[in-house]
DNA sequence: AAGTGGTCTAGACCACTCT
DNA sequence: GAGTGGTCTAGACCACTTG
């Protein structure tokens, strides 16, 4: 036999897992060919059907096999590099990263946090008004000093146990935030469900050692050292949307994620 | 005149500055179209020719313009809203997003963080030698307990101040990490100039107070707020490359970032 | 109804890597 | 030289927003 024929049985020296793959494609579907494909390759990569160290090949063959045009593909797998999850090599192939790539990093909610890690967070609003803006906070939110803003001040517990007090200022009439609420769900959260789609945030993080008030507060002593995170967030058209001023009890709480270098 | 006519001089109700801009596109770089053109609609936003509010407009009628197909166009554009400079909305168009979006979030290198602020950094190697993996950096690194690595200790200033307290681990033979190298630039900027590129790191920042050893190394006082940041980077192929963990002095070092909502 | 971005096709040629 | 991804074209139809 030439080595152009090929059994059924073997594939390719590669050893490409994505052809014992099956895939279910719904043209009918609104959702796009291109997204379904690449939600089942994430998932058949999610539950280790397709290895971990290489394999997944051949753009072409992938196209003709699954009825699919070339560029629609490479749309679905263009998306999962973007993720992390695949690796392109000119002349190689398309391999599936080796280690954890999971949560490729967002703009974390503190709540969503510890709610996904199990934790069972509550919250005690400690302040909920209108004042007129700071110098500072006018700046932050692109307002003129002195107009009205709504500030929120929060305790977020876990377990019985402060975690962060959370210092937090909107701008007016950007959506209703009763306190009841702000009790039982994160700010991020409502501000979702009322239609404010987050585009980007400036942070910063550091340190610095508790005050008197804050060690109160936070069940720490005078001095401990705590986590500060300073944020503003935009909306897609550029209009800040949320000032905070955070601080973190260092012995509960730490900044995890996972950066993707973009080449 | 029925509003259908449009003159020569007025363009459009929505007043796109794009049609007043000259694209220069070199059809025998090795550059590709789509890049070249996202770098001179990147250029035109960096200096405010494209207004920072509303503009930009039409695929179709912007590609018959350039001569491009529509795809290579569109190629270009994404790649901006990717950057976050850009926004598409459906039926309406494309737009510059309003405000300061500059640098999208790095792996940053604390050298070249230091660098880019003019803040002058100088390295002192305190330590440089190959030891055996300990339990905790051997599971980091992905590496057999006892397999030997290379241990890097650095204290890191500017001004004369130290900033950061820098412990570092690496892959045996990996690189050469010569000493004087080390002092006159940074650790990345090494792994780089090796062709190894770095493509995801997993991270952690939390705080603490200084014990009497880091206190004397930073010139602050026992029991005074650090930052730590502890850091595990993987190149391509998912591979382990770097393990570290950093001490900064919280008086003189925060991390400043950008974050962008995938949508 | 008109205009926009979102998706998709069926080809093509090139640059790179490996053997 | 064979195989891979990288780029590019010239169309097409659909979904959404706006007047």
């Amino acid at each position: 036999m030439s080595p152009v024929h090929r059994t059924p049985q073997r594939t390719a020296p590669g050893d490409r897992a994505v052809d014992s793959l099956t895939f279910d494609l719904d043209r009918t579907s609104p959702v796009p060919l291109y997204y379904q494909l690449a939600q089942q390759l994430e998932a058949a990569i999610e539950h280790g059907v397709l290895a971990p160290g290489n394999l997944l090949g051949n753009e072409v063959d992938l196209s003709v096999r699954l009825g699919l045009s070339r560029p629609t593909v490479r749309q679905a797998i263009q998306s999962l590099v973007d993720k992390g999850l695949l690796v392109r090599r000119r002349g190689v192939g398309t391999q599936v990263v080796h280690s954890q790539v999971k949560r490729p990093l967002e703009l974390s909610s503190l709540y969503d946090d510890l709610e996904s890690a199990g934790q069972g967070p509550s919250t005690r609003v400690l302040r909920n008004e209108r004042i007129p803006a700071s110098p500072d906070v006018a700046a932050a939110l692109g307002l003129a000093e002195g107009t009205e803003v709504t500030v929120l001040e929060r305790l977020r517990s876990t377990h019985g146990q402060p975690v962060a007090f959370l210092c937090n200022y909107l701008p007016p009439a950007l959506l209703e935030l009763p306190t009841e609420r702000l009790e039982s769900t994160g700010l991020y959260r409502m501000l979702r469900s009322a239609g404010i789609a987050l585009h980007s945030a400036r942070q910063s993080i550091g340190a610095r050692s508790a005050t008197a008030e804050e060690a109160a507060l936070l069940d720490e002593k005078e001095g401990a050292a705590l986590l500060t995170m300073r944020r503003t967030a935009y909306d897609d058209t550029g209009r800040p949307v949320e000032y905070g001023s955070h601080v973190y009890r260092a012995s509960r709480y730490a900044f995890d994620f996972q950066l993707l270098v973009r080449p």
